[in-house]
DNA sequence: AGGAAACCTTAATATAAACTTACAGCTTGA
DNA sequence: TCAAGCTGTAAGTTTATATTAAGGTTTCCT
């Protein structure tokens, strides 16, 4: 995700970008304040963090501009604190308004809100478990390894949940079964095994074969 | 646009559900806090306004409960104030976060910006949802695939939108049910089966006889 | 090394989830 | 008021997946 920031104390822009990227988010910092409608075009990031007071003209200002051509999530910031500010803010066509000085929690919490709200596809894409490679897709229960993937069965993907969740430790098969079934007394220790040797058939599919690893007299292991 | 207040002080309640109702929207309060799902499933609002601190579950379960069927805009209200309720709120799945006492004129802009934000497609008519050629119209029920299109019934209509809404995620049947029939208690689990039936049969009839996917023991998707 | 417990493999069988088809009660509108 | 279409129920069938069973390995301990 590509963030714009509009802000010209140079403190604050700087910090900003530095935890923006430390997050992941690439970031696009404006430096010459008469160019912003070019850097906006030129990168047409995903959402724009705009300062209020300015040089010139001031963050309504841009925002206006802005919002001619495009409907970008924009966040304000702003050390004026009266209500008026923040009804300002949204009626200019903003989403949120945050006042300083602000926690980056804050700052980052906002934003992902925002995009999620914005972008609400890729939600779907962000709910994943990963591990040496594999990664396990918690929304429609696929594995991935590289480009391959392999469909689980509702069993074989709560075996790999579990290792997943517990990975670095043996989780022994009682246990395992007892959150697998309930009521362990009811089916075969075997059933875990074959169920076990279906993932692993499946795994082993995708090249990783040996992803999950028995502990004899002990459990299962993803180490 | 229907807005449901979730808040137990009677006081602030009455305020917000009167200025609301002034600035022309429709309210829904909530009265009995074990009943917050039900009144939520019948009315179907555009926006909640939840409280944090509530009787027996808090804001924050509700949130949660409601998330697992809808991604209906959330403004928490709250009167803690540390930057982690803040950001507590965002990661939940809230929208924005109103810190009591506050002014009727803030919330106003900033249910409008979120209001604006989330049914942008009002302003643009384009009333449709798309995926891999099939276009859903949500105005008239209508399916289109190419030039070829087909007439939903309600609940068909209903089936398919909850799974576009979702695409990429398994829906589970009992999931699926609660949205359709608020009451699952009252229909049979063989009744969902029969109108996915149907409405696999109308979207094959337009050459997408494999848009909706069974993913047995877990529910449906569509990837 | 030898034996036993722990675990694996394969294939047959059982089971419950989901599907199909047919039908009857309702609504709706001509 | 009667036909047409929507909706849910029922009964029987299919199918994916879990379970059982039987025989085969591996591992580890004495």
């Amino acid at each position: 995700m590509k963030i714009m920031i509009v802000e010209d104390d140079l403190t604050i822009r700087d910090m900003v970008g530095e935890t923006l990227e430390k997050w992941g988010f690439e970031t696009v910092k404006i430096e010459e304040f008469d160019q912003i409608m070019q850097v906006f075009l030129n990168h047409d990031p995903h959402l724009v963090i705009m300062d209020i007071n300015l040089p010139s003209f001031d963050g309504f200002y841009w925002c206006n501009k802005i919002r001619e051509i495009s409907k970008v999530p924009m966040i304000f910031l702003s050390s004026r604190d009266t209500p008026m500010d923040i009804v300002m803010s949204m009626n200019m066509g903003g989403d949120d308004y945050i006042q300083k000085p602000f926690y980056m929690d804050v700052l980052i919490a906002k934003m992902n809100a925002l995009l999620r709200r914005t972008y609400s596809y890729l939600e779907t894409h962000s709910k994943t478990m990963e591990h040496d490679g594999i990664v396990l897709n918690l929304d429609d229960g696929e594995v991935l390894h590289g480009d391959q993937k392999s469909d689980l069965t509702k069993t074989e993907f709560l075996i790999l949940k579990i290792l997943m969740q517990n990975k670095g430790t043996i989780v022994n098969r009682r246990k395992m079964m007892r959150s697998l079934w309930k009521d362990e007394n009811f089916v075969d220790e075997n059933t875990l095994t074959v169920n076990i040797a279906r993932l692993r058939k499946k795994l082993g599919e995708l090249g990783k074969e040996y992803f999950i690893t028995t502990k004899k007299g002990q459990g299962y292991i993803i180490q």
